[in-house]
DNA sequence: GTAACATCTACAGTTGCTATAGATTCAAGT
DNA sequence: ACTTGAATCTATAGCAACTGTAGATGTTAC
């Protein structure tokens, strides 16, 4: 008993067979034992990591942060406070992201009213969208709002 | 006069050079004329267009959607009700996403409000991030957050 | 046994660029 | 005219984080 296909580890933690594959190929998981016919096994401890890696990226930690974070948990004995201050850090940028699309959002909102159904010739919202000068009020610094 | 090089251009929009010659291999810009040592030379007219594709992108805009838009504002006769359409569903899309990231947030904030700077083997915050029962309060259906 | 489904490998494609290498070409100073 | 340094040229590979495809095998239910 205690193992099973990777079809049914992807029903269980909502991920797809291929993501399952692709995360052995770059290493995040190990690779599990193979059955007579080549497929793979898995046990309880490949489903607790891939649980974990979902949720990280659910939360949106990139990949990078998940390695570092499976690092980190992987030596119980040290101190949380490494995990912690990379969860914060994570929080900062999701903030900052949230202020920037809200900065889109006033703007698009304003170049909404701005239309009036017109032509397209004189819609103050096609002026707007090619009004190049009007696009530094977005930014703080350059990053990209990634949308 | 009425010419410029490809440098100059990056340098009125604020786009990079390498950009500027994506544009033009995907597409979304004509080729320009070029000079008797082949460099490319651009008129007031490519200036247009690549602002206008910058100021769509700073507004998050996808490639997809700018071409679309650069189809309908090509063609001033007509409604810019089209125009007004794709800027609200853009703008619902900002929408959608500003809150899912303020879900996320919330969730980063009250995980990391648990933990108490111990070990991590006992740390409630990692705990938390193995948790994926816990997951689908993000989901609104399935979207991957990107953050 | 046989049909239907799951799994296997390997590789190309997605989005929107960015970076690199190695070869010209341009612009400014002497 | 000559030199030097910056700008430009092409072509190709790389980034995140997967997803999708093809074509071959494996497994399972009836």
């Amino acid at each position: 008993m205690g193992t099973m296909s990777i079809g049914r580890l992807a029903r269980e933690t909502g991920c797809k067979v291929t993501t399952i594959r692709y995360y052995e190929r770059v290493g995040m998981m190990p690779a599990p034992a193979r059955s007579a016919g080549n497929t793979r096994r898995y046990d309880a401890r490949h489903l607790a990591r891939l649980g974990f890696i979902r949720h990280c990226r659910e939360l949106g930690f990139t990949q990078a942060a998940v390695r570092e974070l499976l690092e980190l948990t992987g030596r119980p004995e040290r101190s949380c406070e490494s995990v912690a201050a990379l969860t914060r850090r994570h929080l900062e940028d999701v903030d900052r992201k949230i202020d920037r699309l809200t900065a889109l959002k006033r703007e698009l909102a304003h170049m909404i009213a701005a239309c009036d159904g017109g032509r397209i010739a004189e819609c103050r919202l096609v002026e707007a969208l090619a009004d190049h000068s009007h696009a530094h009020c977005l930014d703080d610094a350059h990053p990209r709002v990634d949308t």
